[in-house]
DNA sequence: AAGCTCTGATTAAACGATTAATCAGAGCGC
DNA sequence: GCGCTCTGATTAATCGTTTAATCAGAGCTT
């Protein structure tokens, strides 16, 4: 119905009242000196002609063209439904449009998805960075979303409160050894959640940390994690970095009929979709994706706004980290009393 | 460095170079009246200057903004990072940027989206309804991946035919009893999914549907899904319409003490992140969403160039329908012999 | 009454690309 | 030499919006 090609242009809307043109603009824009009554009539007869302004020619005019890019390196990661609807919200919120652009996990193509993004004519763009890759120039304003360790972040969520978290909660319910669970050693998000978890346990604690990443160069991937054998070795809870090795975790220990959380606890990271329903469901650390994306959009607009001239520079935000908050659900449970179908009992202290 | 609003335009390689822009224009374009060698020159000098396009002065002048919409209604579906990567890629070969509108899963709200998506000048989208919605009048092109016995779909996986290559499986492992767990009754594509699951059974098999929405209603989200005792009534196998219900049976059968495969075989559908890397690994059946995108696309492009007047139609493609391919892993197996531990042994035939 | 300010509107020039229409000149036939 | 075609280039209009500059007139001061 209301094409913004077919429809009506201000010219028509003009013509049809009998005032010009800018006339028409000032008054739906709320610039310029117009009277009162005369924005009223404008107004109504445009609504009522269902006008709708031409991106084409407000951008070219402008310079701006009312749509932000979104940069996601890794889109098969199964945080990026949750990243993208939160971001979307957002900026469609601001009244900005969402362009995306994947690099299909390849580190190189990243430069190459921005700079399309570029040449589509963004007026900013969100970028989640692949490990620790360094965003260097695009010719407009950049938010990162990383992880507050690393320089030149804009917004992200705390993941080594988060780490803490966990760490505490296993705590209050008795674990002594502790075995961390990432798939990537690179990845500066997992290392801030280990550290975390590392300094929010109590001194009589201790923690290995599993890198999936090192074990299937060697054993090839999808193989097994040896977690049995780590319950044999005395390690009473698993947590995982992210719900995704959290859920191979919690099967492989099933699979080798071991009880969770009679027998050992689980937890993960991030909330994904099949926490809430796997059996038992996932204990595990959410972020408040929608406060992010929220505190990166507008500060990328905050900047787009106040820079005139499309420049390249990174947006910093008010606050920089976003506090991840624990969900408890039934994969972990208090240590000890229900350590019982072991084969190993040596490690009960 | 190349940014398309401080950089060189048209006029500027023209005056540098003493030509016209109009020159500069069919040079770079291929199109009018250029003798070969000022091509060359003018191709040169564009390319070193890092002459972009504006895509604003572009898409005023002829009416193509070059970008395509792509409306998700249900954008928390664990599907979407690969339909979002498909579709990316494919029109990012075709030269166009995708934007992307989400519903946040309210079915009023898919209008909007797609007026907001239309008020952004998009020449066409790509639409992922939400359940069985009609799209009735967009103002551009509009291709429709849903299922191909839906109405108006442009292109999809052959989900029924996904199902007779599960009931093949099964049927070819022993499996007689099978019981298909969906999610959403109301959902065309798992309708289709199970119907084909009946369709490839042979005559001596049996087959019961547990729609879990349903479950839901009565015994709150995330019950139990009580299929310990469905093993007990004599069920072998599980066929889950999405892997994430196959995901919720595995996890409950395993806590339950069941082994998979060797007392009953789980499979599901769509073969999602997690399938190959939890324990077992999960039989599925995975669409090409690389096939679909990119004939949804190329058959949107297509259409876009073909109908100047920016008009609403239906897209159709030559093929509508992808073959879905089955992918054998560890969660089926071989019934019968297998059939230990069962409490229940009235089943076995 | 001349000069001033203030309001409410118009004029016209961009923004950057595309493209139909035009034009200058060369080559060529008659 | 006139007219014709063909090539290679230019001219100029156009898309729809924004906005600086201008302008006409009313009201007010001195």
């Amino acid at each position: 119905m209301a094409s913004s090609r077919s429809g009506p242009n201000l010219s028509r809307i003009a013509t049809s009242l009998g005032v010009s043109v800018a006339t028409v603009s000032n008054a739906l824009s709320g610039k310029g000196r117009v009277s009162g009554q005369l924005v009223e009539r404008i107004r109504e007869h445009a609504a009522e002609l269902g006008y709708v302004p031409s991106q084409a020619g407000r951008a070219l005019r402008t310079g701006r063209s009312g749509v932000l890019g979104l940069v996601l390196p890794d889109i098969a990661n199964p945080l990026f439904p949750k990243i993208a609807q939160a971001i979307e919200f957002a900026a469609s919120a601001a009244g900005y449009g969402v362009l995306i652009a994947d690099s299909r996990g390849n580190v190189a193509a990243q430069t190459e998805a921005i700079n399309r993004l570029v040449e589509r004519g963004v007026d900013g763009m969100v970028v989640i960075p692949r490990r620790a890759t360094r965003i260097s120039s695009a010719a407009c304003p950049v938010a990162i979303i990383d992880t507050p360790s690393t320089s030149g972040n804009t917004v992200a969520a705390d993941h080594w409160q988060g780490g803490c978290e966990i760490a505490g909660h296993l705590a209050g319910l008795g674990h002594r050894r502790i075995l961390i669970i990432g798939n990537n050693q690179e990845s500066s998000v997992q290392n801030d959640r280990a550290d975390g978890i590392r300094s929010g346990m109590r001194p009589d604690m201790h923690a290995e940390t599993l890198w999936i990443d090192r074990l299937e160069q060697d054993s090839g991937s999808g193989c097994s994690l040896g977690l049995p054998e780590k319950v044999g070795q005395g390690f009473t809870a698993f947590a995982a970095l992210s719900d995704l090795q959290a859920l191979r975790a919690l099967t492989e220990l099933q699979q080798a009929g071991i009880n969770i959380p009679a027998d050992v606890s689980v937890t993960g990271f991030d909330d994904l979709i099949w926490s809430p329903v796997v059996t038992p469901s996932l204990t595990t650390v959410r972020m408040d994706m929608d406060a992010i994306a929220g505190i990166a959009v507008s500060a990328l607009v905050d900047t787009i706004r106040a820079s005139s001239i499309r420049q390249s520079m990174l947006v910093t935000a008010a606050m920089d980290r976003v506090p991840m908050q624990l969900i408890v659900r039934q994969s972990s449970g208090p240590c000890g009393p229900g350590t019982k179908n072991l084969r190993d009992g040596e490690h009960v202290r």
